[in-house]
DNA sequence: AAGGGTGATGAAAACGTTTACAGCACCGTA
DNA sequence: TACGGTGCTGTAAACGTTTTCATCACCCTT
């Protein structure tokens, strides 16, 4: 707040569209309405403002702007971190169809910690952004489904919109957008292809109770092996988180246990599958060949080891969550709230159908 | 711009500074100076103000905060993409240290057009963060520090402090603070190691001309040959760029001509090295035992293959870049214009030495 | 030629903060 | 007891837009 007497000039400061509507001749009133397009105006009133934005470099602000009550030019996306290529690839899908729609991004990430998760979101109600995208898995309790309905809501009051991006829905009431994709299927598929290649003891690594995105996978996978009439075994389900090392730990520890009991092995996730191809290997196991694998997501490292796995269009969630958001907010009423992206195999190199030993005596 | 009757209650609007002070008993400039921490307050309004903000979950607005005058809540950066595993790494870090600063992140993404880099730039102006870091590689003519001038210039202007990250200087009198990593120096230093191990005929993949990054690690290598003593052939430097169908792509051309004339290959990045990696097992040469290979970068693809490669700082990037400009912004004086980040070799296991054919007859 | 419509423009009131300035109570000192 | 000082607090003026409402000029119809 720096008071500037006319004859003290104390260095340039921003071109106000004040400044604009004084070079051109008009009011400040028919430089706004030019400029945000709500208005054709007069040919001549127009070129002769365009020009004086052009002479005098004017950028509107974007404080004044989201002040004064237009719709603001920018979406938010909270994800836990940004070099997790899921994160990543989703981000980027919300970056470009921002970018589309000349909109601006803003990136939150939490680190899987509520309490930053929280101040994130605080942030974002400060913002005012269009609207904040929530990506990720998480705990599915009802303690969460609580937060997130208190998070839309006070988006909502804020002029936000909540969209939950591979998470599930959090009931009617609750102002909020979601965008899915399809977890199980995915799983069911990838599932009855190692069946289908006789596969019959397939080792599930990467099982984790409560949490939505592991949950829905080991579903599928049960599902399959039910429908195919194969026993499922509880003993071949693996608990461990969504990263590299820990594919490596389980394997580890599996092997180190004893020969192994299984012919292929599904990872909840690539990531996880380069963690147990890398046990597998040291072991002196080697994939195809003695272990069959897939896994889940088809990000950068399934195209290096050559994974089959099952592709999720992380892309295209982040756009479809941006382009939802836009959408209600231009017509209330006739969008859905509720979307299910499809899922679908990528076969690669990594499944081997099963030599029965015996089988031809 | 909605016109709200006393009586005509239609719906809730989010509660502004007005209300907090309306329930606290004080004024609106009492609940501002208390929240911005600007001034103690007596510990009896204190309290009350607190407490008013909690039981009406008050969050500001930043658009009126940041139109008041007071400075910026938030810190932009600009890059090519956001899945590339560099940008991804020092937006990482970017976003910690903005996190740490309490402050939000605004992300911009180019996909290396000219043409979105500039709008890029011009809504980042009319946001007002209080820097923009534009991170990435570069052609490095005239056309190019022109342009950035002008940028460093006009986010000046706009109160924004320009930081180029892993770019070089653009000259004294340009407002842009600059935060590089040493290029040449690891590029000298893993070329050593090479040498080192008997390698004479090292095979440079990623040449370009005029691109500052792969430019500084051309030099570095050449220094090295020059300072060992081995002949520099220029037909050992391939031009590419920097991905990993470039790396396949290089190799697969080269080895289509004739057998290897090389007997260690340094990859102008990691991804060139798994490309590269990928087309030599193709023509059934492995690694280290047929061919050894280097890297740089340090990035997830080097450790799933066991890449000797230079370590780049990346979050730490990102993160020196924040720290600066925002000290900058406290301190106009004391702080330097530019830093220079170490690399350092990380050693795996894609290098053996050379076996010299009839050194032992 | 008068009247009604239409389209372009301007004046001014918001939007929700921060902050300069002024006021006011209170304390310790002279 | 009067007085300057010291902390808190309130008043009101910015900040740069958008938008409502009013005005004005002009053209087409009758």
């Amino acid at each position: 707040m720096v008071r500037r007497a006319a004859s003290e000039n104390e260095g340039p400061r921003p071109t106000t569209i004040r400044d604009v509507a004084a070079h051109a001749g008009v009011s400040v009133a028919t430089v706004s309405r030019i400029l945000s397009g709500t208005y054709p105006g007069a040919p001549a009133t127009r070129t002769r403002v365009l020009r004086a934005v052009r002479e005098l470099d004017y950028v509107a602000n974007a404080n004044a702007r989201g002040l004064a009550g237009a719709s603001s030019r920018s979406v938010a996306i909270i994800v836990n971190s940004v070099v997790s290529p899921h994160y990543a690839h989703v981000a980027q899908g919300v970056q470009t169809q921002a970018a589309i729609e000349g909109k601006l991004c803003i990136v939150g990430t939490t680190g899987s910690d509520p309490e930053r998760e929280l101040a994130t979101v605080q942030l974002m109600r400060e913002e005012h952004a269009e609207c904040v995208i929530l990506v990720g898995n998480v705990v599915a309790d009802q303690a969460y489904r609580d937060r997130m309905a208190e998070y839309a809501r006070a988006l909502a009051l804020a002029g936000s919109q909540l969209v939950l991006c591979g998470r599930p829905p959090l009931g009617p009431d609750v102002p909020a957008l979601v965008v899915e994709y399809d977890n199980t299927g995915g799983a069911y598929a990838i599932t009855s292809h190692l069946l289908s290649a006789g596969h019959d003891r397939i080792l599930f690594l990467g099982r984790r109770d409560n949490y939505t995105t592991p949950e829905s996978r080991v579903a599928g996978y049960r599902k399959a092996l039910a429908d195919h009439h194969v026993e499922h075994d509880p003993g071949l389900e693996v608990e461990g988180s969504m990263e590299r090392h820990e594919g490596y730990r389980m394997i580890s520890e599996r092997l180190a246990a004893g020969p192994p009991d299984f012919t292929a092995v599904f990872a909840g996730n690539d990531l996880i599958a380069a963690g147990a191809r890398q046990a597998l290997r040291e072991h002196g196991l080697s994939i195809p060949d003695d272990i069959s694998m897939v896994g889940f997501d088809d990000l950068p490292p399934a195209a290096d080891i050559g994974l089959t796995t099952v592709h999720v269009p992380h892309e295209e969630l982040g756009r479809t969550a941006v382009r939802m958001a836009l959408q209600r907010g231009r017509d209330k009423s006739g969008t859905p709230e509720r979307v299910m992206l499809g899922t679908h195999i990528v076969v690669r190199d990594s499944v081997r159908p099963v030599v029965r030993s015996g089988s031809r005596p």
